[in-house]
DNA sequence: GATGAATGAGAATTCATTCAT
DNA sequence: CATGAATGAATTCTCATTCAT
């Protein structure tokens, strides 16, 4: 019974996602949403309160699942420089599904800077890429590999703000091809950051 | 008579901005707008076309004085260190203005990424401020203080990355006090990405 | 079965007593009266085929109620001022009854305007009420306490209407300490029109 | 400008009448208003908040008209019976009339219950009906034609009971030919109410 | 019998846009 | 030119009712 609840409301946020990314937080109707997940606007309704609780629902599904899978991609690697290449290359998985997520997180963005429910899981969000970027620089420092002389925190700070640079200018350019550009560029640039000089 | 129009559609367009500064894009009327602007619903309509148009022409004004003032910043100065520490400054130039200016620029980024004309608005901004860094850096490879091994335009992008990245993660932080935390290390962070070995 | 049934209908019918009282006509679910009835939404479908058929069992219910309790006080008195002073004691019961029960009246002379089927269930309802005070006036005549020219039916009318217009004023007046105040002019006045002169 | 917009507000509340007169107060939408007042929706909002604020301002609007034409009544007239004769034959206008007055007064009556809106304006209505009442009874016991023991704010508020009472009974019982009946048995009881022994 | 998930019709409300004054 | 009244399309949300389990 519960069981089937929760796949009913992971199957409306799935479907709130795609609607999201097609459509853009503010345009989406809840019809679109029920549309896309194939039932009747009702269902929407009768698994979520109203809209903002789907939205809120929705943006912590998605970071969580971002952070999960950029979290099990340094876990399997075990040294810095591979925890780091794994982790650029698992956050810039692909033109499609960066193009999806990030159309989706700038919308929250947009909103979260008034919004202070979402800036509230949106800084969850931020403390999971922050702790993975702190995982690896400390280990990198150990190896000897990153420069003795960085503050894992604020050094993991920029990381993701490079990242998060990097894929918004990307995104802007509307250019597929410019992804593969993005990716070693900020691979790089982070790199030179961190290495011992 | 055209010098009267311009003048009303600026004051539109500043109102506009307050407008989308306090709701945000989506939320915001063109009530709200004519409210700000201290003249009628009609006025709005008589000098842009409809919604679209008031803000197509908002962020084309707005980033063309923001690059103005960025420029302005860097003419001003002479040497490659100069230059980068005036534009530093003036792109974080206050708490209570980059927060203003990033609510209403975060909220377009997120309408441009499903609208073609925010994004060709946006890519001339993006050129702008990559020729601001490309200056700066041609500069300081002439001078010897930036690595000789730079791509000028490659590095340009990664510090509006950095720049932005920074801005926009300060803002989600909702912590006026951590404005100086992130102008310092986007400082620092870009001129070891730039200085030469 | 037929004795489980309609213990059954007799629960959901109190429990909408219950949220028609506590939430007004209109604005009560039959989620409320499930609810309220403590068992699932698909029981109250089950016992009646519709919303209507509820209250139509409902208004039947509790007006049916409502003259047995007041049939009874009369018949436990002999004489004419006796009943006379039991049914107003009876009828002004207490604040808190009384508000609940008129609550719910009220919502149904509303309805009654315009329906029918409640119309003819309030006016058996009205005949009841004027047979207790056909009853209590007659018997008075043959006493002596009552004018002999009174004619018993009318008068019967005249009496309802008192306590029915006493006791909605009462009602708007959302102050239970004037409760006493009406049961007693309200008493004072029945007494005054019947008594001979 | 003022006076066109106060018109239109009249045009919107008289509609209202007429649409809860044969609808009933939670039946009614806004588009029956609008129908009624043959005007767009759109109207009603742009002169109403929202519904409550209609209603309410409906509440007002027919109980300072039913007001009006009652003190009217009996200020042209100048006995005590003279003026209570009036006041009756003012409340008991018409079948018509009365039917659809008291139809949607009922509705209020049912909401004012739980609305201390609604209440708050029903209790000035009862102010100003009371004082009417009070006016008569004072001057009838002037006149030596009404008991010189009643006490006139009691009395007062026993009259419209009776009023309200009767006037509601007949509504219930759906037949115009049964007002005269009503309206000639409610003030011969009123008279033998208020009458010196 | 009982449950509660699913449906979808219907209502209030919001606003961009139009247009008469 | 300017105003703001009027329109009605579009959206969220509520709930009676149905029906599979």
């Amino acid at each position: 019974m519960k069981k089937k609840a929760e796949e009913r409301r992971e199957q409306v946020l799935k479907a709130a996602f795609q609607a999201v990314a097609s459509h853009g937080y503010d345009s989406v109707t809840l019809q679109d949403i029920a549309d896309y997940a194939g039932v009747s606007k009702g269902v929407v309704h009768y698994y979520f309160q109203n809209k903002e609780n789907i939205f809120s629902a929705l943006l912590q599904f998605i970071t969580a699942q971002i952070y999960e899978i950029e979290h099990k991609a340094i876990t399997d690697k075990h040294t810095a420089l591979e925890k780091l290449k794994a982790y650029v290359e698992t956050v810039f998985i692909s033109p499609a599904k960066n193009k999806k997520f990030y159309r989706v997180y700038v919308d929250f963005l947009a909103q979260a800077s008034r919004n202070h429910t979402y800036q509230e899981i949106n800084h969850r969000f931020y403390e999971n890429c922050w702790s993975i970027g702190h995982e690896i620089i400390t280990l990198g420092k150990k190896e000897g590999v990153f420069s003795i002389d960085l503050d894992a925190d604020t050094s993991a700070k920029m990381m993701r703000a490079m990242i998060d640079g990097c894929l918004i200018q990307w995104l802007m350019s509307d250019q597929d091809d410019l992804h593969d550009f993005y990716k070693k560029t900020c691979f790089e640039t982070i790199s030179t950051l961190l290495r011992s000089p």
